[in-house]
DNA sequence: GCCAACGTTGGC
DNA sequence: GCCAACGTTGGC
């Protein structure tokens, strides 16, 4: 069974009506070891909740699915880019990224503050850490979540 | 290795 | 725009 994620991007910068038109995207610029490290865990076929960030509301507002499994993020070795970090090399790429398809966008977005008042979803990393930018989701969430986007 | 200072994320 | 929470940096 594959396994379950959640990752954010900020509305502003790549919403779910991107990834619908692109189809796929690579997923640069994550700069936090924990969400890294979950995203070497990632398998191709894993589910993922794409969650927007910095919206009104912020909210899951579909589904994607790991395509590609990780490999160096180059933008890190890339001085133009805004995601460049010296400590990056050839030998070491530091950071990492992986590829997500387009799944699905849902009719109804479920709101954080929706999330939050779920009894059932008090456990959710997007709860109690709301800064991580890439988590696990268990089955269990996973399914939730997808019942309350109806 | 501790911890203060600083920067970033992200909800509100 | 504010600010709490968290992560990172760097002096000691």
């Amino acid at each position: 069974m594959p396994s379950c994620w959640l990752m954010k991007s900020e509305l502003g910068a790549y919403s779910i009506d991107d990834l619908r038109r692109d189809k796929k995207t690579c997923w640069e610029g994550v700069r936090n070891y924990r969400a890294r490290n979950y995203m070497r865990e990632m398998k191709k076929g894993d589910r993922v909740l794409f969650y927007h960030s910095n919206a009104k509301p912020s909210a899951v507002v579909g589904l994607a699915r790991v395509v590609r499994e990780s490999y160096p993020d180059l933008y890190a070795q890339d001085k133009k880019s805004k995601y460049y970090d010296p400590r990056a090399t050839a030998d070491n790429p530091r950071w990492f990224m992986v590829d997500v398809g387009f799944e699905r966008k849902f009719p109804v977005p479920v709101s954080l503050a929706a999330i939050k008042a779920s009894p059932q979803l008090k456990k959710m990393v997007l709860v109690n850490n709301s800064r991580l930018s890439v988590q696990p989701v268990t089955e269990r969430e996973f399914e939730l979540v997808l019942g309350m986007a109806g």
